[in-house]
DNA sequence: GCTGTAGAACTTTTT
DNA sequence: GTTCTACAGC
């Protein structure tokens, strides 16, 4: 029997429930009221929220269009679709399904003109933003001394991101006025041009919402159930946005959210996300279901038992306990070294030895480390291993200087008064338009009121040859846009624009002209059926809200030409919302390094967790506040529970930071791990004759042990030295000698110290 | 208008 | 130690 939405029912409820642990099901199939989800690391997460969407469409307890599922990434959005795709034959078009942005971005589009944008509004990613600054501060000519554009960027962000409005802020100083005075500036630059930045996205969409009542309405009684995925990384303005979709009215049916995250895996406070959105959650919407997932189906014991230890000394936590079935497992392996040199041909060898012994392979085996700088010592034995490796993180492919070059002439096309874009290519490839023609131009543009474009026309220096000749190709170029689909457009404008015979020109260019190449590939794949679903729903949501708020728009933007979403425009926002893959050298069989940061969500057979030692894990910058350490800590919690099966902890003695070698020591974090569950180990070294120690006690058995064959003996005061546990610090007198000697030691953190100078194992500094 | 060099910065990052 | 930015010089 089919029902409304295509499904024969209920056997394929009692499908879906099968393989699902007691909690999961209890939350997967709740009444449909406010319920948050905390769910551990390895615990089911996205199996839950994506079985509790398919549940409820199978119960028909709500219809496709009723579900609105946020995610934080592109990568979690795609998932929860394909993995619903694969639960139900359904028709996703219906669903909204995607990032904050994504989702924003499609709202915007609907109700641009309630929402005063152009309907082709484009969007400015981080980059863009920052030019556009800096654009402003020429043209205005303010001081990037005292206030850097970085500055700016960060003042801006942060303003959207609580809701606030240049004429909002408080200017109750020189500088805060100043500031306000300048995010004006910016806000009517934006304006004028027709771009939105992410946080404008968010705050716009925002606005919509609070301010139309019929929208909202609208809104809330469409989206029956609303369901988000990593709420621990929610930021103010996104859970206030959240709100708006929820009913107070008593009159209209409620609707529920469903909320699910982790906060012992909130990591990016630094980025503005608020844990406490859970706990205000919890009291606004007055929550009555919260359900615990501590089933952790990725990890030994010995793994999930370290991770749990180490959280436990966090004071701010919801409360969860990770439990498994699996057994033990391998103990954590901890390994020492001296320096950071040490530490990375360790690594190469420990993975040589992996990859030889046991059946593993490289793509299962992640290296871990806090700051990307920490990766270029273990690339470099890597590659002088010969071992293949790929590293996540850094620019991502729509990121690339030629693929902005080549977006900044599609944008032109599209939009030929977007200043941002005519000013990154007016004069790439070089058209003797330099420093000077800008300035002129943009004096012209600014005292006219009118986009660089329009103000070309109007100069009358010697510049204008050159700048008229590059107006009138982008002229001739837009003739041609609208003949030409999506990827021979592109691909026109790669030749037209004369970007790809100048890279070809270039010895070093091969790289470029393959992504440019790529690109026109990545045109090509929008255009086909998978690429374009979400956006193909985009546009049916678009006429819809023609229609639906037809009298509101004619109300709020009179006489404006109605225009058209073109493949485009659309694929412009694609590019700008979705930077695409950030890891190099893909496809082959690697071993993965990357940030703790870019590992959450992801497993390995094995993971190796580099530079735990105090000042960089936790970092220096954070180690002070209460805050900074617990999230240090739920950093370290979410490296550990990476792992499935066999677990690395490494530190160094000492290590070379902004060109100076750092000595640090182990860090705190190690006293917090249940020594029961770790093997404390002595790489097999050159330096060193013996054999590998185990060491059961890493209190004291490891001094013991560590009876290095290193000179120590022309220890003198004064001098400066280090030890493993201590730290640094100045001896401040010496007693006997041979292998009586004792030292005494003043340390800048432990006080003064005795110690036997051939046990106590102390570097000498300086 | 372009190129070279001195100076500063430098934790984590998605959209 | 490296990498980006800004300004000076050709």
């Amino acid at each position: 029997m089919n029902d409304s939405y295509g499904l024969s029912l209920p056997t394929h409820a009692d499908n879906l429930l099968q393989g699902l642990n007691q909690q999961q099901r209890e939350a997967v199939c709740l009444p449909d009221t406010h319920a948050l989800i905390l769910a551990g690391a390895g615990s089911g997460k996205t199996r839950v929220l994506t079985t509790r969407i398919a549940w409820l469409l199978s119960q028909q307890r709500v219809s496709p269009a009723g579900i609105l599922a946020v995610t934080f990434t592109n990568k979690a959005a795609k998932e929860i679709l394909t993995r619903l795709s694969s639960m139900l034959p359904l028709n996703v078009r219906g669903m909204w399904i995607g990032t904050f942005h994504g989702l924003c971005n499609r709202f915007l589009r609907a109700h641009h003109q309630v929402a005063q944008l152009p309907q082709a509004f484009q969007i400015l990613d981080m980059q863009d933003q920052l030019a556009a600054i800096k654009r402003l501060y020429k043209q205005f000519d303010i001081d990037a001394v005292s206030t850097p554009p970085k500055q700016m960027q960060h003042f801006i962000n942060s303003c959207k991101e609580d809701g606030l409005r240049a004429d909002d802020v408080p200017a109750n100083n020189i500088n805060s006025r100043k500031n306000s005075e300048i995010y004006r500036l910016y806000e009517a630059q934006c304006q004028r041009e027709g771009v939105v930045d992410f946080g404008e996205l968010m705050l716009r969409s925002y606005e919509v919402l609070r301010d139309h009542a019929t929208i909202r309405t609208h809104y809330q009684q469409r989206f029956r159930h609303i369901l988000i995925d990593e709420f621990q990384d929610t930021n103010y303005m996104q859970y206030r946005w959240l709100k708006l979709f929820v009913s107070s009215d008593d009159a209209i049916q409620k609707n529920a959210v469903f909320a699910v995250g982790d906060d012992d895996q909130s990591i990016y406070s630094f980025r503005g996300a608020r844990v406490d959105n859970m706990n205000d959650f919890m009291l606004d919407l007055k929550v009555k279901h919260q359900i615990k997932l501590e089933k952790n189906y990725r990890s030994y014991s010995n793994i999930l038992d370290s991770a749990n230890a180490l959280i436990s000394n966090n004071k701010h936590r919801l409360g969860k306990n990770l439990s498994t079935q699996a057994g033990a497992g391998e103990p954590v392996r901890v390994f020492e070294h001296i320096s950071d040199m040490e530490e990375a041909f360790w690594l190469v060898d420990e993975v040589r030895q992996l990859l030889r012994d046991d059946d593993i392979h490289r793509r299962q085996i992640a290296v871990l480390y806090r700051s990307n700088a920490q990766s270029r010592i273990i690339e470099t034995c890597l590659f002088n291993a010969g071992m293949p490796y790929k590293v996540y993180g850094g620019l991502r492919f729509f990121e690339r200087a030629e693929i902005k070059h080549a977006l900044a002439y599609l944008r032109l096309l599209d939009n030929p008064r977007d200043d941002t874009s005519f000013a990154r290519v007016v004069n790439f490839p070089r058209r003797g338009i330099g420093a000077g023609s800008m300035e002129t131009l943009q004096d012209i543009a600014k005292s006219e009121n009118c986009a660089l474009y329009d103000a070309v026309e109007k100069v009358d220096t010697r510049a204008k040859t050159n700048l008229v000749s590059f107006v009138e190709q982008i002229r001739a170029m837009r003739a041609q846009a609208v003949k030409l689909s999506l990827p021979d457009l592109v691909r026109y404008t790669l030749d037209a624009s004369g970007l790809l015979s100048h890279y070809k020109k270039d010895n070093d260019g091969a790289d470029r002209v393959e992504n440019l190449e790529e690109l026109i590939h990545a045109a090509e794949n929008f255009c086909s059926q998978e690429g374009l679903m979400p956006d193909i729903a985009a546009l049916q949501e678009v006429s819809w809200a023609a229609e639906e708020f037809d009298d509101l728009a004619k109300n709020n933007v009179a006489g404006e030409t109605v225009e058209t979403l073109t493949p485009l425009s659309l694929f412009l926002s694609h590019a700008s919302l979705e930077a695409g893959d950030n890891q190099a050298q893909a496809g082959q069989d690697a071993v993965q390094l990357m940030t703790v940061h870019a590992s959450k969500g992801l497993e390995f057979k094995v993971v190796f967790i580099t530079g735990l030692e105090e000042s960089l894990f936790p970092h220096e910058n954070a180690m002070y506040a209460q805050d900074g350490l617990e999230e240090e800590r739920r950093l370290l919690y979410v490296a550990i529970t990476r792992a499935r099966e066999r677990l690395y902890l490494s530190y160094a003695q000492s290590r070379m930071l902004h060109g100076q070698r750092h000595y640090h020591i182990r860090s705190r974090f190690f006293d917090e791990l249940p020594d029961r569950c770790l093997k404390w180990i002595r790489p097999k070294q050159n330096l060193y004759s013996d054999d590998i120690a185990q060491i059961g006690d890493k209190q004291t058995n490891l001094d013991e042990l560590d009876t290095s064959t290193e000179q120590q003996s022309e220890l003198r005061c004064g001098m400066q030295v280090f030890h493993t546990k201590f730290g640094e610090g100045k001896v401040l007198a010496v007693e006997g000698s041979g292998l009586d000697a004792k030292v005494q030691v003043q340390f800048k953190r432990h006080g003064s110290k005795w110690l036997v100078a051939h046990i106590a194992k102390l570097t000498v500094i300086a």
